[in-house]
DNA sequence: GTGGTCTAGACCACA
DNA sequence: GTGGTCTAGACCACA
């Protein structure tokens, strides 16, 4: 995985877990990987990787079985579903269509780049799932 | 102006900047306010308006009258929008674009939403007119 | 290390970076000191050092590891030479040559004067190595 | 004339006069422009000039009549000289001595482009005289 | 520990 | 008046 660097480390990770559990790679009831696991794999400081821990911890998306792991709550799908969908909307949308303005670009072009950048998108997993 | 946390104050001014230009209140030639004014106009620091200044200075947006001020410079409403086109295009829209495939929405929604926001644009700045 | 009162102190550090990556003491991938340290070491405000290493990022000559450091890039001593070879040529040396025009001397001065003040210079390293 | 964005312009001015004289262009006895026609052709502010002009009284170099003029004293062109070749060895030689080294360039490159330097000059001053 | 930002305010050179 | 630099020191996010 590579980090941006318009925003923390821990916040991506954070995100990272968003997509998996919208995805629904990591389900209800699962463990998710270790602390120190995920440190090593995303090769950052364990630090690092412990205040996104914290942070979804505090969101209710994971929970902490003492000495045996971090598991994904039951109500995680809906909660970072609720997350992830109210920064979209009231943040990221309206900064992206007064950018559109300013620039004196049409929704449509919004739209065609949409459907451009899907196709990419879809290529790139047909390429890692051989 | 109100400034938002999320952002550093002087990439908040630079935004400012930026919007000014490319609406053509600031015409290249024209003077800037001076850092001093715009401090105070804005309420922060001079050495926080300074750090814009510097910036734009970098960019080529404004240039340097010895003694006198900053000035728009010829290219900078070319520059700006090379600058902030190219920061939509290759930052922003690739992360809204899988937010919203994350969270399932149709790129129809996204278009409805803008003429939504567009409508209350308008209204606001009728408002703004009385 | 002492400042000249006719540059900038940010500036002298940038010099002091430059000497420092030319002569190979500093090479890429290495650490330079934290902002903090160099302050200590120099006796100068924090915020001088910064601003001298925000220029060495803005020039690709360092790099940050967040929450690390500052590290020498790959491509930074080319860049260094680059920079300094251009100011050199095309600001200094064409002064230079006027004023020694102005000054009605002959080229040869110039260079028995070089080779005069390279033996200084060689003295003293012998005096430093002692 | 055009001003370098590296030095001020007073500075700028007095290495005018400097070469002026240097060059016996003006002698001594002979009346300098008026501060305010001097302001007119160079395009800068009467204070800029004026500054050079207390400078270039302070040092000797010119005196004032009043209500009439600045003159040019006896003892200028020696005085100048004194001035620029001070200037020149001590401060301005070591420094390019020392970044000649630290670009690990021989001290021939030099000679060679002064030779190179002064036919573009000579080049320049014949398309003036025509 | 690391850098990044900001305030408050000074002092200076310059035009 | 203008910008440019610097200090002193705080507070914060991040690793």
């Amino acid at each position: 995985m590579e980090f941006s660097k318009h925003k923390s480390i821990y916040m991506q990770i954070a995100d990272y877990f968003f997509s998996n559990i919208l995805a629904g790679k990591w389900k209800p009831g699962e463990k998710v990987p270790s602390v120190r696991q995920l440190a090593i794999d995303l090769e950052v400081n364990p630090n690092t990787v412990m205040r996104t821990y914290t942070l979804m911890q505090d969101k209710n998306i994971i929970v902490n079985q003492r000495g045996i792991g971090f598991y994904v709550t039951e109500e995680a799908p809906v909660r970072v579903k609720e997350i992830v969908k109210a920064q979209f909307l009231t943040d990221d949308l309206p900064e992206v269509f007064s950018t559109l303005e300013l620039l004196g670009m049409e929704i449509q072009e919004l739209t065609s780049r949409y459907h451009q950048w899907k196709s990419t998108q879809t290529q790139e997993n047909h390429e890692k799932d051989q």
